[in-house]
DNA sequence: CCCTCAACATTGCAGAAGCATTGCGCAATA
DNA sequence: TATTGCGCAATGCTTCTGCAATGTTGAGGG
């Protein structure tokens, strides 16, 4: 688990570092609004974890930044202060959760679970046909629930002919698919990972098939 | 609910004790780290009121003595310095919340029924496979019954996987999960702990399997 | 109708890239 | 300070992958 933590003060900082630690969280350290901001664009994270007073601003401004970039990391509000419209403040700027200082730490922890208890699991896009499904977020292809690992090229290969399941795929647009611009291919290489995509297809689904067009190009078809 | 006192200031602790029978909570009381150690080894308390201000030493060195046996319960440190620099060291120490003398007894006991309420609230997450079982919660694996104990890192890498049993997880999101921006990374550091923890998971289950996928991730899968 | 040639298919191979493993020294931890 | 964890680098190994050699297919022309 990964925590982004947003806290100008050293010495409190250092400490929730030590102790999230203990918990086993990889812990990303911001001192100021900027440096946050900064991190979050850069990184992923499972949650973060934001002090309202920064040196430069108020912390609850960086929810609606991030949030406009499509980023749902969930947000854990720190504050000194503890009156209720700083709470109500809090979640209408699009944070999570809201903890007021001095806390326990067992309390903080206890609310970080929650919040890293909703999956997080993105959901990426996934393309099907015949008994097979590709995964294009996390370079997966299963058939019928069993993983099926491809080499690099190979995949490429199937995920450009799977993008256009039953229509063709010009030979040229493979190429520019499978090598990218560094590569100099001047073999049949393009042939030779076709050729070894089909074996393994055939032996694993057996209900999809890379048909080969004359001085075109190729297309993959399910079988009926 | 059973509580663990320590202090060692005769007429506090009495009184303290009687307030806390009011309430129906069973107060053991030691009034020296020695004593307190040993009370704490052999009874099972729902929660800890620890004086720093020991005949013996300071409290705070309690903490880290009983967490290491694996003792998770809740403390809640009294102490007569009120600054904040008490607090980080405490944090430091593994003790969940703070309370500075003098204290109304009113908030000592809002504050203790804040972390009696934890064993309610926590349902630790369990992850299965194979014969194995990750509690995300109190970060512990165990292997038919017998707790395995892993490295920070390996642990980091394990959850990783095993969040996603049976599926692809991919090199980078691995290096996200388990290193931080202040590691700077520049080696086969990764490869190293999925090869340390491939042999422990070897010897200690039997049962599950990382496999490398070469240009894309691992994947954790159970054999059969 | 068959021959020819070009385009594609398949397979073995060798170089290369990526990964696995291990020992070592430093650093954090207890 | 003793121990464990950790990153790093060296080494060996597996897998990938481009290439070429050889086999196969199919379209067009004789």
């Amino acid at each position: 688990m990964r925590i982004l933590l947003v806290e100008d003060e050293p010495e409190l900082a250092s400490a929730l570092k030590t102790a999230l630690r203990r918990y086993d969280m990889v812990v990303d350290h911001a001192a100021s609004l900027l440096e946050a901001g900064d991190f979050a664009a850069s990184e992923n994270y499972d949650a973060i974890l934001l002090d309202r007073q920064l040196p430069d601003g108020d912390g609850l401004t960086l929810v609606p930044k991030i949030r406009a970039r499509g980023n749902a990391t969930p947000v854990l509000v720190l504050t000194a202060r503890s009156d209720t419209s700083d709470k109500v403040d809090g979640l209408d700027m699009g944070a999570d959760d809201y903890l007021a200082k001095p806390f326990a730490f067992e309390e903080l922890l206890a609310r970080l679970r929650a919040l890293l208890r909703r999956p997080a699991n993105v959901q990426t896009q996934v393309i099907r046909a015949g008994d097979l499904s590709f995964d294009l977020g996390h370079r997966e292809v299963m058939v019928r629930g069993e993983p099926l690992t491809l080499p690099r090229r190979e995949l490429l290969v199937l995920e450009a002919l799977l993008r256009r399941t039953g229509r063709m795929v010009q030979r040229s647009s493979l190429m520019e698919a499978v090598f990218g611009l560094d590569d100099e291919i001047q073999s049949n290489a393009l042939d030779t990972h076709v050729s070894r995509l089909r074996r393994k297809l055939a032996e694993a689904d057996g209900k999809v098939e890379i048909n080969g067009v004359r001085g075109v190009g190729y297309l993959l078809r399910e079988i009926s």
